[in-house]
DNA sequence: AAAGAGATGGTCT
DNA sequence: GACCATCTCTTTT
């Protein structure tokens, strides 16, 4: 279970903490996943081992991050689609153009820029402790219970329930 | 408050 | 050459 975990990223020496509070799935079946129509050289990572990091280009601007989930070969992953900062809120706002906090990581591309992260840490390690972005379980336990939604934001498979927050 | 459009570039066919 | 797991700004109600 990813949601309620924290992301830290310490890139370009500003450390970013934020807690994961919206995540969305992606399997091999899928026919809005990446890997749907098997393995290429973006989606590498998403057939790795699980644990690690994969960042993708959305629309030619954005970058978006998902924790590879499922075992090598499988080509499973979670999008994380919001989180909620709990540190280095003044990086993370310099990132985002001073933006409010309400408008700061309630996306999956505006979490991207706030954290640093793009294409050069596709496929990092997220659980190794000495890594610079990191996944981890603080053992604080979840505001809400998960609510269970459909996606957002695709063009296939629009109505696959398979987005997750606690919000 | 809601709806619409443009930006922009890597990846795949 | 078309397609997008998005965001922001502008226009319209």
């Amino acid at each position: 279970m990813l949601l309620n975990k924290l992301l830290v990223c310490n890139l370009g020496g500003e450390a970013v903490a934020g807690r994961i509070i919206e995540v969305e799935a992606y399997d091999q079946d899928d026919p809005a996943s990446h890997t749907f129509r098997g393995r290429t050289e973006r989606n590498a990572a998403m057939f790795g081992p699980p644990g690690h990091l994969y960042v993708y280009l959305s629309y030619g601007i954005h970058h978006c991050a998902n924790v590879v989930v499922g075992g090598e070969g499988q080509g499973e992953a979670v999008l994380i689609r919001s989180v909620e900062v709990v540190e280095g809120l003044d990086a993370a706002r310099r990132r985002r153009g001073n933006r409010e906090l309400g408008d700061l990581t309630n996306g999956p591309g505006k979490l991207s820029q706030a954290f640093g992260l793009d294409l050069s840490h596709d496929g990092q390690d997220l659980c190794s402790s000495n890594g610079l972005i990191r996944l981890v379980d603080d053992g604080m336990l979840p505001p809400r219970s998960p609510q269970v939604g459909p996606r957002v934001g695709l063009t296939k498979a629009v109505d696959t329930p398979w987005r997750f927050s606690c919000r």
